[in-house]
DNA sequence: CAAATAGTGTCTGTAAGACAATATATG
DNA sequence: CATATATTGTCTTACAGACACTATTTG
């Protein structure tokens, strides 16, 4: 071995999660207060160091990082871009693989100390390079929003057409037209009525009650064209 | 600190390159011959450790394995995503953040032992998971291909319509309408005729030379549509 | 001029959005 | 029945692909 392989400096290998949830329909993301240096009390995006003794990948870090450190559970998870540099995290050149979540509201759990929900619009100043990562991950959900299904993972069970539009409205900052909403939730193939399900909702016709397909609960129904 | 901060147990930190170029039409992929274990003298990515001393970052990584390793510089490169586990490297957990890159063949070092041009669809066994890595690499670039202008870094300085044409065709795998395929690029406005430079190439009436518009050089075009 | 490829004009079909009609709740 | 929202039908418009025509070169 020659010195340039030897020399595999130990960079600091960590893992940042951007949970997004729907709070009243305003697109919001989790964050948690940090517990120790560096920047201490500091509210941030739930993160942590990959334990090689117990994660079967990046990923289960991701998903024992928010189970440990924020009580979520069951968080639809998918890997956003890595973060890298000697200058995102004063302990040295960092790693941070960073996954981009999506969960209901519902599944969260109580509200405890150490945790909130805060605006999209309004996360306040993020230490190390979080801010940066938050807008990464922004991008990536309002991107894929449009021509995936991937919205459907703010919902647990059931949900009505009119609140899936509402919630790709949200997302995207526009109205959609409601006609073309329908054919493409109908032509992605993936949403089934529940039989005899419906929402009543008010002094008017109630709706029909949707769930994601069970062959399309782990994946995602892609469009060629967009929604 | 308690204990699970304390155990931020090591992993392995590596970067590995998947660069693309065309090769009489047919997308390859670079190959370099492993210097040393695991795998020694097996046809591999070019790959390495993150020199945190002198890296400002895992794309400045990415840059000085091709650099070092493959003789290629300038290349296009792109985070495509970074594999991560136990059992990846023979090593240990390990965590590889992986690059896609495009080059045109002209700018390839002369040919050199150790280092190989295979199509990507025959690239042979590769060790780790590189072969994985290489699918997903292939993945972005037909993906990318389908509303960017990526493919433009294929060429170094000017090229024609028509062969842009075929060069999206190659990676695409199917014929593109020549009328569609010509307004999408006029709509997505990166490129500009060179005053007074054709091509002639034959019997026929020779084709305007084009070149990306110096504001799009570093950047994607993305279309809203496919091209 | 014949042949070959470059570049353009135009028609047609498909898909998205606008508009509006119908359906079904509540009070 | 008045009202409000759900759901569906239909028209219009925009855009991608098919087709064909013109342009320009070599031999």
């Amino acid at each position: 071995m020659n010195q340039s392989e030897t020399t595999h400096t130990h960079v600091l290998t960590s893992v940042d999660v951007v949970v997004f949830t729907l709070v009243e329909g305003v697109l919001s993301v989790v964050l948690a207060q940090r517990a120790r240096a560096p920047f201490a009390g500091v509210w941030a995006l739930p993160g942590g160091y990959i334990h090689a003794d117990e994660d079967a990948d990046a990923q289960a870090s991701a998903a024992r990082v928010l189970r440990t450190k924020a009580g979520i559970e069951n968080a639809y998870l998918e890997q956003l871009a890595t973060f890298t540099g000697p200058a995102r995290d004063p302990r040295g050149w960092s790693v941070a693989i960073a996954y981009c979540g999506l969960i209901p509201q519902e599944r969260l759990p109580a509200p405890r100390a150490g945790l909130k929900i805060v605006p999209v619009n309004a996360p306040g100043q993020l230490p190390f390079d979080h801010g940066l990562i938050l807008q990464a991950a922004l991008a990536r959900v309002r991107s894929k929003s449009q021509y995936s299904s991937l919205p459907v993972h703010f919902f647990a069970e059931t949900f009505t057409l009119p609140q899936l539009q509402q919630v790709y409205e949200g997302i995207l900052g526009e109205p959609l037209n409601k006609v073309s909403f329908r054919r493409k939730m109908d032509e992605l193939g993936m949403l089934e009525p529940v039989p005899g399900e419906m929402l009543a909702g008010g002094a008017h016709r109630p709706a029909q009650l949707h769930r994601v397909r069970p062959a399309f609960r782990q994946q995602l129904a892609l469009s060629v064209r967009g929604l």
